[in-house]
DNA sequence: GATCCTCGAGTTCT
DNA sequence: CTCGAGGATC
């Protein structure tokens, strides 16, 4: 079948744009599509050139394994390839299962056939690297470059502290090249992009190219400053050493050499073990230090592998089984500005669903009119969007070049769009606010919400469904119709039957009994969060105490600043707030009064500051803050120098870690619980 | 005035 | 979880 005309330009389109990326990619360091589009663009060629080998010219990029040289460091060729590893279309299980099969086949093996024997190991994200030993001395070290011919990059990665520069053998080998991959770990990552955005240079965009800018600098110093780290995977060309029996074998050899190799391989057995293997990765991805892409499986006897052979210019013996992309491009269908409890106005983008990290997104917040400014995100752009570590989705950039003509820069509302008042720019600040107060729809059902809030006043069942309902129906328009609600004004709402409404009810009737400190948070004063509300219960002892203080006698509580202070006094000098809490306390909502006990109850822990981590064997969160609180400790959220103590359970993070470099004492459950008792 | 430590507030999806 | 900003401290 003969290429059409169509054909035949849709190929060169795709070379063209392939080599702008590569370029973009390879030579400036500053790529401009994210991996997953790139191999998009790379397999539709592919493919077209597959069934129309007609169309493949010399020059296209499916002809050669790397990409573009710099003209600046020295040329290297490769004694034995540096090949690329063919992926696996499909992501889930299924890609282990059709490499097992494929493998199976080609091996002549039948159902009756023992299952055949893998390595399986991380796919880091990083760059390819090969390292070479002479008489046990780094003589050289290249990046992979075409697969033929790399670069140079000897001096940069003799300042890797995981790079040995001398094997750790008696005897070594005339030759011995080991590949292996270069990478950067996330903290370190981090900390660079911290140290670039304080000083005003550009940021990296991730750990990979950060990696790659760096391996491929120059200036060996440059490279010497950035913490980067290094893996070995396999072997190159070899003199003067016998090849064990097997690829494991090969790794355990190159451990004893002091070559660095992940630990996290493991030999597996037919397909279940490569989906098992694949699975305990999967789930363990976000908590390795480092990015990794997905994983690798190779046929583990050597012997098997030349049986096997290459297909074209891929091993065949060996696949690289990729997780589902945590970037991905979208198109922003459209940009909503919402309005908070306190009034902020937040645009955010609604996107194109798209598939990224494991889950469907379709939101990102674009926090405020600055940083919608500084992507310039407009409607209809083709964004690339992240889901990495982290859980929330974010827009990390615009593809420029996909952008459509007429579009125009977003800008923030002058009315709300909600209720239409004006929209005010706090003094100087970022944020911009609807002027309506609780007259706002928005504001009212969101403090509604906050006063209802598992934290504050606790109604059970009260979200955001039936606080749409209760303010649209006009039955609601403060916390205290709360309290005047009844069974047929309830049962005359959509979905609402007798059963329900009882429940609600009920929950409402219970809410009333509560305490100080959370009908004070319940109020939403600004600035006035769970923590200040506590500080001011236990401060003033009762409400009436509260009510009476002036600026001065504010500024007493610890925490409480000018700022807070203000924020306390404008509330409750608004008449209709204080004839709110009136009829609040007029329609049953009480707590205990706070005076009594505290003074005649032990604290043990008074003075001291404590961190929760990890998960408790017995004690829920919210129980062991209750604990402390209760003997008179405080709990804070982050670790600092003056932290007293670490309670740490199962699975504790890098708050423990921050703990022992900080010298913090850390304790288990049983210890805090014989703290509290006072023994 | 600078720096560190916290808290408040907003956010996504299943 | 993360950002921004208030409060405390030196």
């Amino acid at each position: 079948m003969a290429a059409s005309a169509d054909l035949r330009s849709r190929a060169q389109q795709l070379r063209e744009e392939i080599a702008r990326h590569d370029h973009a990619y390879y030579v400036l360091d500053a790529p401009t599509i994210p991996d997953v589009e790139y191999d998009r663009l790379f397999r539709e060629l592919q493919q077209l050139e597959e069934r129309h080998p007609e169309l493949i010219s010399p020059d296209s990029p499916t002809q050669r394994v790397g990409g573009a040289r710099r003209a600046d460091l020295p040329a290297v060729r490769h004694a034995v390839p540096m090949l690329s590893i063919h992926t696996e279309t499909d992501s889930g299980p299924g890609g282990a299962i059709a490499f097992d099969a494929r493998i199976r086949r080609k091996l002549g093996l039948g159902d009756g056939d023992p299952p055949v024997e893998y390595v399986a190991e991380l796919k880091f994200d990083g760059v390819a690297i090969s390292l070479r030993y002479e008489h046990g001395l780094l003589a050289r070290a290249a990046t992979r470059g075409d697969g033929e011919t790399g670069e140079d990059v000897t001096p940069n990665l003799r300042t890797i502290r995981s790079v040995p520069l001398r094997l750790a053998t008696a005897v070594a080998p005339p030759v011995l090249e080991v590949r292996g991959e270069v990478f950067m770990r996330r903290d370190a990552f981090e900390m660079l992009n911290e140290r670039q955005r304080a000083a005003g240079e550009k940021v990296f965009v991730n750990p990979r190219n950060a990696a790659a800018g760096f391996v491929r600098q120059l200036d060996a110093t440059v490279t010497a400053s950035r913490p980067l780290t290094f893996c070995a995977y396999g072997l190159g060309e070899v003199v003067g050493w016998p090849l064990p029996a097997t690829h494991g074998q090969v790794l355990d050899a190159l451990v004893a050499f002091g070559i660095p190799v992940s630990s996290r391989r493991a030999v597996a057995h037919g397909p279940q073990g490569l989906v098992d293997f694949h699975a305990s990765i999967a789930a363990a991805r976000d908590a390795l230090p480092f990015d990794i892409d997905g994983v690798v499986y190779k046929v583990n006897s050597l012997e098997l592998q030349r049986r096997l052979g290459f297909v074209t210019r891929e091993p065949a013996w060996a696949v690289a089984h990729k997780f589902p992309a945590q970037e991905e491009l979208t198109r922003v269908l459209g940009i909503e500005v919402q309005v908070g409890r306190t009034g902020k106005l937040t645009p955010v983008a609604r996107l194109e669903p798209v598939f990224v990290g494991g889950v469907t997104v379709s939101n990102a917040t674009l926090h405020n009119e600055d940083f919608v400014r500084s992507l310039d995100v407009r409607i209809g752009d083709t964004v690339t969007v992240r889901r990495a570590g982290d859980v929330i989705p974010q827009i990390v950039s615009v593809v420029a070049e996909r952008r459509q003509q007429g579009t125009v820069s977003f800008q923030m509302p002058a009315a709300c769009p909600v209720c239409g008042s004006a929209v005010v720019r706090d003094e100087a600040e970022k944020d911009h606010r609807c002027s309506g107060g609780l007259y706002c729809p928005a504001q009212c059902k969101q403090a509604l919400l906050h006063f209802a809030g598992r934290r504050a006043m606790d109604i059970e069942g009260l979200g955001e469904k039936l606080v749409d309902q209760l303010v649209d129906g006009g039955l609601v328009r403060s916390p205290v119709d709360l309290f005047r609600l009844d069974r047929d004004a309830l049962a005359a709402l959509e979905r609402m039957a007798e059963k329900s409404a009882a429940n609600v009810l009920a929950a409402i009737e219970k809410a009333k009994a509560t305490t100080l400190a959370r009908f004070i948070f319940a109020l939403g004063i600004r600035h006035v969060g769970e923590r200040t509300a506590r500080d001011l219960a236990s401060h003033f002892g009762s409400l009436d105490g509260l009510l009476a203080a002036d600026q001065a006698r504010l500024l007493e509580v610890a925490d409480v600043g000018p700022v807070v202070a203000a924020s306390i006094v404008g509330f409750f000098a608004e008449p209709h707030n204080r004839e709110a809490i009136a009829q609040l306390q007029a329609a049953g909502v009480h707590w205990p009064d706070g005076k009594l006990h505290a003074d005649v109850r032990a604290r043990p822990l008074a003075g001291m500051t404590f961190v929760l981590t990890g998960t408790l064997p017995t004690l829920t969160r919210e129980q062991a803050i209750e604990l402390i609180v209760a003997a008179g400790g405080r709990v804070s959220g982050s670790v600092s120098k003056k932290t007293s103590v670490v309670v740490a359970g199962e699975d504790a993070g890098s708050k423990l870690d921050r703990a022992r470099t900080l010298g913090v004492r850390a304790i288990d459950e049983s210890e805090l619980r014989r703290l509290v008792e006072g023994t």
